[in-house]
DNA sequence: ATGGTCGCGCTGCGA
């Protein structure tokens, strides 16, 4: 059973780049992130004619997550606990093919030493938190989603120079070390431990051209999910495309079901 | 080059 995570970049902007990838790779899970619409603006029917489920949390112009499976979805949260102010659409989680899910966009953080920051980090700690209980459970659960952190130096294209910066700043990076020191494996280092596996390559300054990426979107799975872990990759061939995401995705192979 | 390019939605913000 493969299982996807997708930063598309807008559902809208987005629909025939994600139904033509959906159409090709059959993944049996898609979690993706910033949808960038409300759940009403939701393509239900084109999701819909390939067969797949979707379970959303929508947003006016910003952030949005959602599930898709081919199995039916049986929704668990749509917030992530331990904020309640926190209104912004980053967190869904459902119960789909016999898995755990959760599809989570973590805030990019806007610059050091800014309340975005701020939040990025009591946001990081928070999924920390959820993924302890989830563990509790002793269940196969995948929490997947754009990280925004870059968790180690062949994560990034250039460690020295990004050292400090957004998504490769020392205390993000501590934060995803301690959430991984919870018992959750990362699908993708564990097969393909070696450096340049980006999932991002900003639209700007011909980065994708020069692939100076981050790896900063990761499918977590806990260690009843990793047992039965089989592969896992990056799909570039998207990320290169016209009217393209500037995220690939990153899958993984489960043996369940 | 404190730049560069997107998407949203209509002005600048967030990424």
């Amino acid at each position: 059973m493969k299982i996807v995570t997708w930063n598309v970049n807008s559902i809208r902007a987005r629909l025939a780049r994600v139904v033509e990838w959906l159409a090709s790779e059959r993944p049996h899970v898609a979690l993706l992130q910033e949808l960038k619409c409300v759940g009403e603006a939701f393509p239900h029917d084109a999701i819909g004619e390939l067969g797949y489920n979707a379970l959303v949390c929508g947003q006016k112009t910003y952030n949005g997550v959602a599930i898709l499976s081919l199995s039916p979805i049986d929704e668990l949260a749509r917030a992530l606990p331990g904020e309640d102010t926190d209104e912004e659409a980053r967190y869904l989680e459902a119960f789909t093919a016999g898995v755990r899910v959760a599809s989570v966009y973590v805030p990019q953080g806007q610059a050091v030493g800014t309340e975005r920051f701020a939040y990025k980090l009591r946001f990081l700690d928070r999924l920390a938190a959820q993924a302890r209980a989830m563990l509790a459970s002793e269940e196969a659960f995948v929490i997947g989603g754009d990280l925004n952190v870059a968790p180690n130096a062949g994560d990034v294209f250039d460690a020295e120079a990004l050292d400090g910066e957004v998504c490769f700043h020392p205390d993000e990076r501590a934060r995803f070390c301690r959430l991984m020191n919870l018992g959750l494996i990362d699908a993708l280092a564990a097969l393909h431990p070696e450096a340049g596996h980006f999932s991002y390559w900003d639209y700007r300054a011909g980065a994708w051209t020069k692939d100076q990426g981050l790896r900063i979107d990761h499918l977590l799975l806990s260690p009843q999910a990793a047992d039965r872990l089989g592969a896992s990759g990056v799909d570039r061939r998207p990320r290169g495309l016209e009217g393209c995401s500037d995220h690939a995705p990153v899958w993984c192979e489960l043996d369940i079901g």
